[in-house]
DNA sequence: AGAATGAGCGAACAGTTGTAAGCTAAACGG
DNA sequence: CCGTTTAGCTTACAACTGTTCGCTCATTCT
């Protein structure tokens, strides 16, 4: 086998590893450089053959994880044109990804507001993928201004984390209930907003 | 000084001094027993003499967060009964809290999705404070039927808890953006759930 | 006054952690 | 084919962790 190939396979295993020992009660941020290694079937000092630390590790399962829902995203539009339905399926899609990767949504949702500075801005960066897009959309679809159609995307995708953040500590049977519930408040969401120009109120 | 006296004085010292050490890049998961000890000034075996482990403290630290957090809301209707404006100023009592006390603020916001069930749910006991006067006051004031005005409640604490999450990692000169945009956003949901009976749309 | 209680302490434990140094052996480049 | 490179290993160390044990000594109770 060639050393590149064989490297990337324990490079490969590291990631895995790391990966699969996250749960719910074990945070990436609890998990110990040897931990990882020794699932990984290396020497603790191999590690640093593939990273400098164990922040290095973190910022690519962000960034694959973040790979992994970007494929969501594509996956959901081809959904929806053969369903019609875009914010049922939307979240529906959401849904599934969270519950059959409950350890990657974890990840993201920990390190979003986590210790590390450099997490949380690529964490934030992920997300600001799917505002945008969805923004995007909006802008298309409505008559919204830019302005607006980014603070409704932001509302809305904030709204679809957090009922996936529900949903990791709801039992199965409750996740129709919080998907037609947040369906709900994103049909507020944007029934407000195109009935809306501007109302300086309060 | 009396027994029961100093004993409350000490336990009092660990308390503020976990809090104190909680911090951006310090979150309680990553506080250790001893440090604790140490900031509090006492040997670390006398830790125990107050609570039988770090999550029992963490436990405390929860409540007594969520105990300023309902300070914070019998503020906020003074403030609005002086002041009308009940978006607004709710949001901008809660944007002050945020910033005055980020430490304590940030322990809720990790320890929501943290790694323990019982930090998960006691934060998740809190916030629902929030959403049920918050959804009774919705009840009172608009014609919203009970179990969409707990919808509308749930939304618009996410949205506010979300802004001040953004705000930890945003310069202050942002923070007025910040609170204008979810002002619309809120605004949104209101109008949203209002002229909104029932429409099987998709 | 005398006994009991209990907060706080120091020493010690077994375990884990990150990381440095130096070696081996297999894949590579010339 | 021989020298270089390098992934992975073993060993080692110093730092830190949570927790047990037994002691002191001021407060409390009888």
């Amino acid at each position: 086998m060639s050393r590149a190939e064989q490297k990337e396979r324990t490079r490969r295993a590291i990631i895995n590893a790391a990966f699969s020992q996250l749960s719910a009660d074990k945070s990436f941020a609890s998990l110990s450089l040897r931990e990882v290694a020794r699932e990984a079937g290396i020497a603790p000092t191999s590690f640093y053959r593939h990273f400098a630390d164990m922040d290095e590790l973190g910022l690519t399962l962000v960034d694959e994880a973040g790979l992994m829902l970007r494929q969501l995203m594509r996956q959901a539009r081809q959904r929806i044109e053969k369903n019609g339905s875009v914010i049922r399926t939307s979240i529906e899609t959401f849904m599934e990804f969270v519950t059959g990767n409950s350890n990657v949504f974890r990840l993201l949702l920990r390190e979003r507001s986590g210790t590390s500075a450099a997490f949380r801005s690529a964490v934030a960066r992920e997300i600001q993928h799917f505002v945008a897009e969805l923004a995007e959309y909006l802008r298309k679809e409505t008559t919204c201004p830019d302005e607006l159609a980014r603070a409704q995307a932001e509302a809305m995708v904030i709204l679809v984390f957090h009922t996936g953040a529900d949903a990791l500590d709801a039992p199965p049977e409750q996740y129709s209930y919080l998907t037609s519930r947040t369906i709900t408040q994103l049909r507020w969401l944007a029934h407000g907003a195109a009935g809306y120009g501007r109302k300086p109120k309060s």
